[in-house]
DNA sequence: ATGAAAGCGCTAACAG
DNA sequence: CTGTTAGCGCTTTCAT
């Protein structure tokens, strides 16, 4: 079924004149004098016509479309990233898909046949967690479509990125606690095939290192979400083992953690410290408050977009950029003795 | 630039054959020899061929992509609600763009222009707060582009939707306070534009009345977010009026007036309810835990995205039709005494 | 079993 | 200042 709108082609009847006509007195091309201007702006309202965005994507091979690959919008890390996203690309006049992989390989994949085939202008891409070869990005770098990834990135590839400083944050927020005397620590650690996994164990590390506290091999659990923590908490306090504090690779595996502490009588911070990483809306919910690496969601957004439209608009190509942004540690009450 | 991605008149030119019949071979079409289709085919896959939806779309007057507007994607609510819609869209063959109003009706109105260019073949919408002219949808009336709203629908208008039935989910979440023992309960409401305010506005007064409590004009204040709560909170303490319970219009706002109360040294749920709506991640992690109505996000998300599909792939009319899904009361630590 | 041609809506080079 | 023409990539009659 003809969806009825009307169409450059519709007024250009009406008025007796050519497509081409109607086609440039709607961009106001110099060219064409006022009063048929006027006549085709007026016609154009009453009818209310809209122009075809697809037919001009056909045209121009060029869709003014970014798509997003998001691994989850529920948490309101990525959904700020969005938010940033959106506000950039609406401002400069391009549309965005958004797209999510619910963490999963497959979906990532097909998420990125539809976006090619959907002709975009370029994309923005957080990795799954389950993604480990990234040989259906290829497409993109073979056809120069550019690409930004941000937040989880992929090691080694020669690409536009932009990240926090995980490394350092999670050496912050380990510091932090250790100067707060805690001893016995504990990380809760991200999948280790995700950069921003390793990085963040390498910066609890290496402020352990740095303190001179032994770390052994149970300390760093593998283990990223609500209910794992409490298994893992009942676990820690059963084993006997000293402990004093939990650094959590994002904040509801801190959460879960803290309320399985606190049940079984564990005082916070008096007894033992917890701190997350996010900042994401429950942190200053919880009780105590939790302390939280802020990971600056929007501003990664918009920096991304800005990054990737420079791409997109840039005739000239250029070596790919990383770029790097300070996350900061907010203090709460979990951590502050 | 060209994209430079592989086209059927690639394929056919270097197979020496027209590009009718690639596009035939590709489809898989009776008339083609087995021999043509598999030539094509192979050649297809090993040059990696994408096809163009742009110009399907174009084609066809069907893009195969719904458009989805979406009032703020941080919110739980929300976000589950856009997983449901993906679910069901992706599994049929269709996109989806998901386009945030932000809460503001500008953004509403431009939104809805880019979807109509983009050619979308219908659109879920919920609406912003701040809209209170609905004009900007009549053009997808005016041109049979289906619509169906969800959970902010549009009173009185002629249209699917699918809501949940918010009045009798706020009246037996005020039922059971007062079966708890609660007697002074206020109600913290919704914008009163938006039929679902109205609506559990409603429901907190049929519960309040059957139980014969009286209400002063005090008792119902239009607030709806974390800040604003605390605040409210504070003046209905100094007021020094009989006060045992809060009825809120969703779990950010309860939670903001849980705190407060507790950190007024009320006790939860000795001495006071606090009840919220949406059943958001959060009622969990609170100390006490939040008692909440859920509002079923995802499967209010497959339910409006079926209805439009359905919409979308049927060939005659049918009148609109409202789909009511029922809304469970989550009773926990905040209102069982 | 395959090809030629037209057209979806729009733009832009070229012509006048 | 305006019109003609061709073409973006694909599908689909209508021929052959």
């Amino acid at each position: 079924m003809k969806s009825g709108l009307v169409t450059i082609k519709d007024i250009a009847r009406e008025l007796k004149i050519s497509a081409s006509t109607v086609s440039r007195a709607l961009k106001n091309h110099p060219d064409i004098s006022e009063e048929t201007k006027e006549a085709v702006n007026d016609l154009a309202k009453k009818l209310n016509y809209q122009p075809n965005a697809v037919a001009l994507s056909l045209k121009q091979s060029r869709s003014s479309t970014i798509g997003v690959i998001i691994p989850e919008i529920v948490h309101y890390f990525f959904s700020s990233v969005i938010s940033g996203i959106e506000d950039v690309a609406y401002d400069a006049g391009f549309n965005v898909i958004i797209c999510q992989s619910n963490e999963r390989y497959d979906r990532e994949v097909t998420i990125t046949r539809t976006l090619l085939a959907n002709r975009v202008d370029g994309i923005l891409v957080s990795i799954s967690k389950e993604t480990k070869d990234f040989s259906h990005f290829n497409i993109f770098r073979n056809h120069n479509i550019p690409m930004v990834f941000y937040d989880r990135v992929v090691p080694g590839m020669q690409v536009d990125q932009v990240i926090i400083d995980d490394l350092d944050a999670a050496y912050r927020a380990t510091k932090h606690m250790i100067e707060e005397g805690y001893r016995y620590i504990y990380h809760f650690a991200g999948p280790q095939n995700l950069l921003i996994g390793q990085q963040r164990k390498e910066g609890f590390l290496k402020a352990m290192n740095e303190a001179g506290l032994e770390i052994n091999d149970r300390q760093i659990i593998e283990i990223d979400n609500f209910e794992k923590a409490r298994n893992a908490v009942i676990e820690i306090l059963e084993s006997k083992l000293p402990f004093d504090g939990i650094f959590a690779v994002n904040d509801m595996t801190a959460i879960g953690a803290m309320q399985t502490l606190l049940k079984k009588g564990i005082k916070i911070p008096k007894d033992a410290a917890v701190v997350g990483f996010s900042d994401g809306r429950f942190s200053s919910i919880t009780d105590p408050t939790l302390s939280s690496v802020d990971q600056h969601g929007y501003e990664m957004g918009t920096l991304a977009t800005e990054m990737l439209l420079k791409r997109i608009l840039s005739k000239k190509d250029y070596p790919s950029l990383t770029n790097v942004l300070n996350a900061n540690l907010i203090v709460r009450g979990s951590s502050r003795k």
